[in-house]
DNA sequence: AATAGCGGCAACCGCTGTAAT
DNA sequence: CATTACAGCGGTTGCCGCTAT
């Protein structure tokens, strides 16, 4: 036997919380805390509510310190930054910001920011594309185009299926899909090709470590889960992924550090786009094709060598010991 | 004035990892 | 060790108020 059942569920108040209700619950918290037990609380309190609503009731409304109304054009910024990052961990995001709740952010989100940056997009495909490297690096192959971040103005067709988006101070760019917007260099908000594209159905190649794609350790020796390219992370797709060991090492880069590649070939874009975590100077990211086609066996190769050859060094020189940091990471393709 | 459509937001649902029995 | 509930989280729903027609 495991234990009791919490509450009678069919016996509890659904619905709108009433005011005398947010009494309730207030004044018994105020004065008795919640004891870490929701679910005995709202019996002690006098309310009919499952213990799990008292508890998002607190949370989202009647605790202290709740700020509500418009979000700053710093919330923004942070929002957009973590969301680039971290994808839609709410609750980590709220952690960030005082006062606020994650569902409000995530309400804003869902029903704001979003439409704001969207809001910057123009539509269009008759602009031009390059391919390019949009890093303060130097390129680290011939086929691979080196372009300064803000001279790599497209020059060539653009297949219609693709947005590429330009911040500054070394944000990524994102390619995604049907648009291209050529102010958006002007805008800070960071952008992650890495959560959002690995929800679609593209060809992709993952590598290094992060939360969102493979995390490798050479300490452990070990790999978590990683996560695939599109939704049907079903065992038939896991067939189909290769899996390579290679060396990450030297590849040093400063926190926030991000980088791009891009490779055109007909209507194909390959691009190669990463980042650094706070927490590990490592390079992760993501090689797809955003045109669905397959991956070219070439800008695989370019990749390999890229990864294992750059020498990136991205962090200056009296940085911690370097070697501690040389890392295996391994590859994921179709 | 009536109402259809839409957006914002509070609350619920369902999943996951953890803890209690 | 197995079973079951708890706590927390992100996704989704549905109500309410505003606006356009």
């Amino acid at each position: 036997m495991g234990r009791a059942p919490c509450c009678d569920k069919a016996n509890v108040k659904k619905g709108p919380w009433s005011p005398e209700e947010d009494a309730k619950l207030k004044d018994f918290i105020e004065k008795f805390g919640t004891g870490g037990n929701w679910i005995g609380l709202p019996q002690k309190a006098g309310l009919k509510r499952c213990g799990k609503s008292c508890r998002l009731r607190w949370l989202n409304y009647l605790r202290p310190n709740i700020k509500h109304g418009e979000f700053t054009d710093e919330e923004d910024k942070i929002i957009c930054t973590l969301y680039s990052n971290i994808g839609s961990r709410w609750s980590i995001i709220a952690g960030q910001l005082p006062g606020r709740t994650d569902n409000d952010i995530k309400n804003y989100w869902n029903t704001k920011l979003k439409k704001k940056l969207m809001g910057l997009m123009v539509p269009s495909n008759q602009n031009k594309f390059y391919p390019t490297l949009i890093s303060s690096h130097q390129p680290l192959s011939s086929n691979l185009y080196n372009s300064s971040f803000y001279s790599s103005q497209p020059t060539t067709n653009i297949p219609q299926n693709n947005y590429l988006y330009y911040n500054n101070n070394n944000s990524l760019p994102l390619i995604s899909t049907n648009y291209y917007h050529q102010d958006f260099h002007h805008c800070n908000y960071i952008n992650n090709p890495l959560k959002d594209h690995m929800t679609n159905n593209h060809n992709m190649l993952m590598f290094g470590g992060n939360d969102q794609a493979s995390t490798c350790s050479s300490s452990d020796g070990s790999c978590s889960q990683i996560s695939y390219g599109n939704n049907n992370n079903n065992n038939n797709n896991k067939q189909h992924l290769k899996q390579e060991e290679m060396v990450v090492g030297n590849c040093f880069v400063q926190e926030n550090q991000k980088f791009m590649l891009q490779h055109y070939n007909n209507d194909i874009i390959n691009s190669l786009s990463g980042f650094v975590d706070d927490q590990k100077p490592r390079i992760s990211g993501i090689l797809e094709s955003c045109s669905g086609a397959e991956l070219e066996y070439g800008i695989l190769e370019e990749v390999k060598q890229l990864i294992s050859t750059s020498n990136c060094n991205l962090v200056n020189d009296d940085d911690e010991d370097k070697e501690k940091e040389k890392e295996k990471g391994m590859m994921y393709y179709y």
